[in-house]
DNA sequence: GGCAGGTCGTTAGCGTGCAAACGAAATCTG
DNA sequence: CAGATTTCGTTTGCACGCTAACGACCTGCC
């Protein structure tokens, strides 16, 4: 039964690993696609809006936009009506990935399904979502944020 | 279609925070219980012997097995026969956790799936177990990378 | 026997996640 | 209006993965 949990984590260190190399090819590390796939639709949110849409915490969005910032993919712009809050803009160069790197994630994906059926594909899906679904009622998770 | 790949990466985020903080109880961090599982079976293994069995790097278990040590799981013994090797040899307290950590596992494994049939349950490990085979033939995973 | 090269574990440095402590700015109170 | 509080981003320090560089040890060859 517990097998299923390693199964999982050896499934994700894999397909991880991968899309990192993948998207490595075009300057996108695997920590700065969740940030990128949420600027691509919406340009400009705060550190502190893109963890809650990504459900991941504040420090760790204001690192990794460091680390986008130094690599010329994002800049920071302080909100002119509230100097508390920090704007993420992509720049250009990150724009420019959205095309390869979205083409590289939909190869790997494929790659890694191509011995599935559609309908297995299906219930990997679904298994999945329910398993997200059902994970937010665990005892020390479900409490504090997570409002998307 | 790569929205599997973020339903994956939230999947185990979930899980993985679960399973550590079920752990953690024990006095088990996450990223050792991979090596307890394995020195259970087999006490006095080398880091590098971990390393391969858990298809993770030679340095992910020496600093693993640092902490350890330093939360009294383990001891460090050099082999007597060969100066170059280190064996790995659990304590009593890690010997006395693995009772309560493998129910813990179990019951979040349990609780995880909760929501889905066993054919499910049989399907998802059907679906990871592909998976896996199938990454071992990404270009940059198996086999080293030649210059393309 | 001694040195070259291979095989180990370790260290250093980086990316990615977290929680907790901190500082600055806005807002709410008296 | 001034102080307390709330709300932000950032910093700090940790866990856990990786690669690359290093140092200790063993082995093989002369």
């Amino acid at each position: 039964m517990t097998e299923l949990l390693r199964l999982f984590t050896r499934a994700h260190k894999l397909l991880r690993a991968a899309s990192d190399e993948a998207m490595s090819a075009h300057g996108v590390r695997i920590g700065q696609n969740l940030v990128l796939e949420v600027l691509w639709q919406t340009d400009g949110l705060t550190p502190g809006e893109l963890a809650g849409r990504l459900q991941v915490s504040t420090p760790t969005v204001v690192n990794t936009a460091t680390r986008m910032e130094a690599a010329g993919l994002l800049v920071r712009r302080r909100d002119p009506a509230d100097g508390r809050l920090v704007r993420l803009h992509l720049t250009d160069k990150a724009r420019e990935a959205q095309g390869p790197v979205e083409a590289a994630r939909r190869r790997l994906a494929e790659h890694a399904t191509a011995t599935l059926t559609e309908d297995e594909r299906r219930h990997l899906r679904s298994a999945l979502e329910k398993i997200i679904e059902r994970m937010g009622s665990w005892p020390a998770q479900g409490a504090d944020r997570g409002t998307d």
